[in-house]
DNA sequence: AGAAAAATTATATGGTCGTATAATATCTCT
DNA sequence: AGAGATATTATACGACCATATAATTTTTCT
């Protein structure tokens, strides 16, 4: 057989995230049609082999994506909130404000997250992936919200429910809007947003 | 050929609601990789060119599945909450805890919104039937809310907004529950929906 | 009872899927 | 410069997919 196209070495390290960053293309154009082998091989300009030999099966290749895309958006929010005032009351609402920025309050966004919730109901190798990182966005919730709630005086009984209250909120409204956008604007959901923390504010967990 | 097997003859709109039903089953079970006319019809216990023959193209089937889940799933609901003292407190708390009984606050249920999910986002057809169920369950959670804001005497600035609001908050506990089940009880989603009924007493929607 | 209509089966076709295998090009190291 | 390691290509295989077409059974209507 010739091998005859040439071609450029790459990195371990390197061909897996370029491999997953198709991926990840690929899911947005097409949804659960563009978990595929072929299709992603060639987004990547590269052959399909290549992901049989840097993943073994193509679920590996995509449990690496949902990693890879998991911790690029809680990284997103949270460089956002690092960089509000350092004030307490700011870097909550810099949180509610940011998720419902362009580059999360996206429906590319939303294909993708849709097809991985799909893949970790039924895939053990997801569902532990999903574990950890579901729980590591409630921490830094929590955090955000016990700050405020101390700022603010207010007593709040059990913060880690509140925190799964408010990360709840949140990722329903980006459903909701995402699946039709004309349900509602994106500025009412920060005020939806407000109004829990207004809520919060008023004792509703104390 | 010989069509040789015995077979019964059944009212279209009979083998429609069968088919959509082996649908939705093969859903349950394979979730995304369950969408496929072999196995639906398999399920049905009938050949594949039915399917064809009653549909057109397969899609037309899962939208109907859709459609004939989305109505089952608020019909349960409400049909709970009109079974609870007419106080308004009451049917909004009997609303809450009906979300979060066993029949709807389920993984197997949820993986079939998630495949439900991945086709709004691509196709017309679908993302059509999505408006008409979401607006209507909108709706019924405003006169829900809206007749427990009037009993108790607390005002709402923007009523729909509320009811997204909640909506909201209870679809994304669903969906955290059953993606991780360990994160928490389904007595604390309960709690956490109360939690959100009172700040909305509070006045956090005033 | 007999014929027309429609539901259903049976079969064929062309495409895509995942993955295994072997050949080959590129790189690294000495 | 040459050899070993491995990243990468090329190809093959069997399974499943959606859908079209034609044959056949069941039902209905008279």
């Amino acid at each position: 057989m010739k091998a005859r196209a040439g071609f450029r070495r790459e990195a371990p390290e390197d061909r897996r995230r370029q491999l997953a960053e198709a991926a990840l293309r690929c899911i947005v154009r097409h949804g659960n049609a563009g978990v595929s082998a072929r299709q992603i091989a060639m987004e990547a300009g590269v052959t399909q082999g290549l992901i049989t030999h840097h993943f073994g099966e193509i679920n590996e290749l995509v449990a690496h994506a949902f990693d890879l895309m998991a911790n690029g958006m809680l990284g997103t929010v949270m460089n956002a909130v690092d960089h509000a005032p350092a004030d307490p009351k700011a870097r909550l609402e810099a949180f509610v404000e940011n998720s419902f920025s362009p580059a999360l309050f996206d429906r590319d966004v939303l294909g993708v997250w849709v097809v991985f919730w799909g893949l970790i109901l039924h895939s053990p190798r997801m569902s532990a992936s999903q574990k950890g990182e579901y729980t590591a966005y409630v921490i830094t919730v929590e955090k955000l919200i016990a700050d405020y709630a101390a700022a603010e005086g207010v007593t709040i009984e059990n913060p880690r429910l509140a925190a799964i209250g408010f990360t709840a909120l949140m990722d329903g409204l980006w459903l909701a809007w995402c699946l039709n956008p004309e349900a509602f604007q994106p500025e009412e959901g920060i005020q939806i947003g407000k109004n829990w923390i207004k809520g919060l504010k008023l004792g509703a967990f104390a």
